[in-house]
Parts: structure tokens; C-alpha cells; sequence
DNA sequence: AATGAATGAGATTTCATTCAT
DNA sequence: CATGAATGAAATCTCATTCAT
């Protein structure tokens, strides 16, 4: 995991991803607050001064991780409602299905979790993924409304999905040693049934009563 | 919130949970590895050296905090499980509506998302929380056992209900100034339904149709 | 090695030989500044409270010990030298015996060592055993006066041989498994040899000659 | 004595040293427990942190201190015995004129009694020295050898010389504003006579009478 | 007299950050 | 651009001492 001390003058952002890389590796395993820069410098091959050449500070490097993977997430939605699918159903499809990927992804938990527990105290953190999340937020929003379904209704949809798959992630990150399948089956349909009501526009009180 | 400074001794059982008290709230507000030892001293009104007659380290403070959370969880449990309830559906809407309380309360929350990323590099913490989460399940199955539901279903059933609120709860932590009720209503449904067809023993596709 | 608590009041002067005795114990095993008033008072089976009832501080507990060996070599000099002794050689074969006696003992050693330690930076330590010293010096010159020896040589020889004991002694106490008694007895042999020339008042050059 | 803050980078072995000077003048004047990291950093005229680039804690430094002791005595030793002195009483000669040199060198006896001190409870320590103290013993065993003399009779001989002239240098130490050439001088003798007497392979009884 | 919980100053150790090379 | 030795503020943990009971 450890890269092998490039020698000589690399381009800025090869360096920068390297460290990001290392750093996200190194957060993983220990958390914010129990990496040390130098666990960081010694992961991605480069001196410990390197690093205040891309960053100005610890705090720094965590904004770039999470500036990074909003930007890769908000890329990704662009490329996938750019694609030429005509049913809204197919698009919230999608979307389920990258939650699905996620959701398996222990690593990516893992680094999530510590990023969201870091953004509950850090405002920087928090306004910048907050951020994120507005845009993507958006960017579907002003898709759905071109298909002509009740927006709000599978907005909410979406919120409750995403929810209820980053729940299951935690979940399975933390249980060692069982079988996934029957709750990420379980999830899974739940999904696909909130996102039917949703597009149906199906928010009757009587599903309660 | 900071207690006064209680002059002088105290019985062990207060002490500890005035101490454990004000760990929470650290944690809340700063996490774990940027509470300072002294930071807990001050909120509890103690010293910082009486804090190393009660917990060996700072680790042991999470630990203890910890173990005293699943030993309350079990102790709710074998109450609400005690009561006389016929139905399974009953057993099992006794803890949607648990979980649904601590979703919208954003301190427990807050101290969850805390743990529960500790909980993910530090062993002595993880094994504690598995080993709480085991005992909770083993002591809703048992019960379960007795009304003659096919368990299993309803098991998996309740982890992804579980699933779905935590993360709702984080969610809502995430997300100020946004109405939560739209998600909670939802969420709620979908986590009736989702029980629903869990009774039912009902894993057939046709859930959808 | 620890006494059991001794529920209620005890005359003082034993309290006080428990706690040095512990502290001895302590002392000897941790040394000085590794040794807690804790270690100190749980060994001697009191509460810590009660140490600073017979001693101000921690300093003085090392001062009671030392000062209670001194007492103990000076009542045991004068035993030694009120006994009916006629020839000086016999008053000085039986400190010889003395000081061999000491050197097998590795306990005693290793606490000397420590205070030897200790009086080379506190003064209060330093001053005290300096006045035993003095005291024990004076009490055998004036003994050998009395004899008509050339008493000065005799001192120096004294002295000599204390040191060449005190050398053996910390040097067994160094050297686990291996046979002490070839150097027993040539240390012997030796002193008696500083002895008998001391005596005869031979201090002439030809011995290095 | 204290020297002046060297303000950049210096070559490690020139920091080890620095540091280990430092560390022992604070020892000989303080002890080792009373010594803080703080002392020694600022004697050596740098900060606490570089301290620990060079040992990993205070107990490490005692060790560098004693093996960079052991390390000088081995080097003395092998320059000493590379010599070419043919009789073996002008290799012993020589070792005594060794120990008679530290003997009346205060600074480093009240270095010696705190390394001894400490080395009866610090196991690293003890091993240390025991090791260095074998290595001696060996180097000195394997030149008497070929020398023809009775090499253990001479071996013990040079082992209660050591010891009474550590013994002298203790009590020098502790004996202020007292004239040490007479106790010296019967030191020394004493010492020339065992030697003799060693490589005489003389340990008939007769010595005595 | 005896206890031991409580205190808080102070020691050890860590690590983000700097800067001469 | 790249390095890593050096810094020093700050955190954890210890323990002599006090004092209400």
C-alpha cells in the first residue's frame, strides 16, 4: 500500500492525488484525528514538508478529500442523466444502484463515516459537503422535472433510499463474519418499492391508517 | 451544563456516571480524540486525576460509555419484552417506535456517529458494541420464538428497519433548516411496511407487483 | 510480604517501624523516586493518610531509615566495644565480621546503595549519615586509644577495609549465579592482611618497593 | 555548561553525544528520576521533542549512557592489552592505575552509583552492563592466557581490587573536606599486594601468618 | 487515630508545523 | 521542488499531599 519514494519532481496534481490517496488510506485505517502527517508522508512516498506544499494545514487535507469525492460524485450524476434514458424510473434506477455499490464498499463506508462524524464539529467539512449535496441535489431535481413526475415526492423518495442504504453500509461494516445477502435483498426491494410510491405520487394517508 | 465543583466525596456510582455524563457531551461536541481529559474534568465538576480512579486511560472513558449505553438498551428491552404483548406486530412496533425516538434526537446521534467510528478501528470498543448488539438480538428472538413467526424473516426485517433509521438520524443531523418531517413520515411508512410483509413471511417478488 | 490491615490503633512507635520496614522493602525494590507513598502505605498496611501522621513528606520517610540504621550500628558498636575485649586485633576482627556479615547480604546492599545515592544529592540525607559516621569513628577511636595502637593508622586501615566490603558487596549484588566465594575470601584474607599491618604500624615504603 | 542553542540541523552522531553528556551531567547532579526530559534538552541546548528522535523514552537514555560507558571501556581495554607489555603484573599495573584514576574522579562515581542503583531494578540496564562487564572479563581472561600466569587466581584478584577501589571512590565521595591521600595510599598498596600475591598463585593460608 | 477520595502541579510524550539545506 | 531535523505547545497521565468523614 505504501508507494515507493518517487525520487524526483512529479507533476502537482500526480503529487496531490498521491497524498489524497494516502491520506484517504491512512484516515480509514485510524481515523482524522489519529493520523499523524507523517503516517500520511510516509504512505505516499513524499517527505512531511511536501505536504504543506499542497496543503496548508492537517485540516486541509481532509476539505481536499471531500472536495475531491463531491466532485467525482457530482461528474458521475452528470454523466449518467446526460445519458439518453427517456422514464424517470430508469434514472432513480441508477441512482439505487450506485447506493448499491456503495453500500458493499466496507472501505468506502469506513471513510465516510469518519468524514461524517469529522463534519458534525468541523463547519468547513460540513459546509462544503453540504454544498455537494445541494448540487446534486439540483442537478437531479432540474432532470426530474423535464420527465414531468411529482418532483418532491421522489425527491423525498431518494433522501429516504440514500438513508436507508448508508444505514445498511454502517451496518455491514460492523458486522464481521454474516451474510449480507438477505438484508441487502431486503434493502434492496424496499428501495424499488419507495421508489415506486414515489413516482406514483402515492403519499395516501390510508397507507398509515 | 457544567455541574458545580462538588467539594468532596461523593458515592463511586455517582461519580462514575457524573463523569460518564460529561464524556458524552464532550464527545458530542468535539469527538473523542479532540476532548481533552481536562475538558471532561471541568463539565463533570472534578479533577482531572479522580478521572484515572474511575477509567484506567481515555480509551476506557468510550469504553465505559459504551457499556453503559448496551446495558441500558438491554435493560429497555427485556422491560418492553416483558410486557404483555400477544401480537409479534406489537413487539415489533414497540421498537420501530424506539428507534424513530432516537432518530429525530440529534445528541444521541451526534454520540452514535462518534462510536460508532471509533468503534471501527478501536477492537476493545467494537468487540463491546458486537457483543451488546448479540445480546439484544438473542434476547428479541427468543421472544419472538414464542409467538411462532418465521423469526428469521422478521429478524432481518427489524436490522433493515435499523438500518433505515440510523440513517435517517444521520441524515437529519447533516441537514439544518430542512423540514425532517417528509423523510420521517416515509420512513416511517416504509419501515411499517417492510414489518408488514415481514410477518407475513411474505419474500416473494410479487411483494412489488 | 505485605501485612494484613491492621483494623485499629497501634502504638505508635510500632506504626512506625511497619511503615520503615515497608518503606525499606519499597525502597529497596523500586528504589527512592520510583517508590510511591501508596506502595509505602499499602505494603505497610495503613492508608496513606496515616504515613503523613509519622513522617512530614515523603523526604523524611528515607530520612527515618536512615537515621534508625544509624541508631542501630551505634547501639551495636557499643555492644561490641563494651564487651571485655583486650587486644586492639580482636575489637577489629569483629567489625571485620560485621562488615562481612553486611556484604553477603544483597537486601541490605541494594537499599544502601539506593541511600548512598539519594545522600549524594540531599543534603538532609547527607548530613545525617555523615553524623553517624562520625559518631561510629569516634566511638571506636576513643575505644582504641585506650589500647595504646597507633590509632590513626588503625582508622585508615578501618576505613580501607569498609570500603574494600562495601566493594565486594555491591559487586555480588551485580553478579547473579555466579560463586561468590573465592572473592569472600580473598577479600578476607585481605582485609585481615590491612589489619594486621595497621596494627603493627607498618606503613613502610618498601611495600611498593 | 550549559551550551548555546545550536540553532539548525547538526550530524546525528554529534546530537547523540551532545544529548548524552547532557543527560549525564544532569544524572550525576540530580539522579536519574529526579532529572527531567526538560533538563537534559536544555543542557544539551536543544528541545524536548528531538529527545525522543534519539531515544524512544528517559529510560532509553540511561541505556545510551551506559552503552556508550561499556563501549569506551571495551575500546580503553583492547588499546590497553594491544600494547606490547610482556610481563603480565604490567597489564594488572596498568588496570589498577585505571580504577585508581576513577576513583578519585568524583563526577563519574556519582554517575557509577547512580547507574548501579539504577541497575538493580531497571532489568535493561542490568543486562547491559553484565554483558560490557563480560566482554571486559574476556577480553582481560583471553590475554592472561597467553601470558602463562594462573589466569583465575589472577582474575579474582583483579575483581576485589576493583571492588575496593569502588568502595574508596564511594566513600571519597561522600566524605567531604577530608584528606583522601591516606586512604588512597593504602588503597593503592593493598591493591599491588593482591596483585602480587594473584600472580604468585599464592592462596596458601600462610599469607596470613 | 485512621481512612481514602479528591486535588492539581508537574512530568513524560506526541506531533503539527517550520525552514535551512 | 523536495527533504527531514528541529521546535515547542499541548495532551495524557502520575502521585505527593490534604482533609472531610
Amino acid at each position: 500500500m505504501i508507494e515507493t519514494r518517487s525520487k524526483r519532481v512529479e507533476a502537482p496534481e500526480v503529487r496531490r492525488s498521491q497524498i489524497l490517496e494516502a491520506a484517504k488510506a491512512c484516515f480509514r485505517e485510524s481515523g482524522f484525528a489519529a493520523t499523524k502527517m507523517s503516517d500520511i508522508a510516509h504512505r505516499a512516498g513524499v517527505s512531511v514538508g511536501l505536504l504543506y506544499r499542497y496543503f496548508e494545514c492537517k485540516g486541509d487535507v481532509i476539505l481536499g478529500i471531500v472536495d475531491q469525492d463531491m466532485t467525482r460524485q457530482i461528474d458521475d450524476l452528470k454523466a449518467a442523466l446526460d445519458a439518453p434514458v427517456d422514464a424517470p424510473a430508469d434514472l432513480v434506477e441508477a441512482v439505487i444502484r450506485t447506493f448499491e455499490q456503495r453500500a458493499i464498499d466496507r472501505e468506502r463506508t469506513s471513510l465516510m463515516l469518519e468524514i461524517t462524524a469529522e463534519s458534525m464539529r468541523n463547519p468547513k467539512v460540513r459546509a462544503l459537503a453540504a454544498e455537494g449535496q445541494q448540487t446534486l441535489r439540483k442537478l437531479f431535481y432540474a432532470r426530474l422535472v423535464a420527465t414531468g413526475v411529482s418532483v418532491d415526492e421522489v425527491m423525498v423518495g431518494l433522501q429516504v433510499i440514500a438513508a436507508l442504504l448508508t444505514g445498511v453500509s454502517i451496518q455491514l461494516c460492523q458486522t464481521e463474519g454474516v451474510d449480507p445477502a438477505p438484508v441487502m435483498a431486503l434493502a434492496g426491494r424496499t428501495s424499488r418499492q419507495i421508489m415506486a410510491s414515489s413516482l406514483a405520487g402515492n403519499r395516501s394517508s390510508d397507507t398509515q391508517g
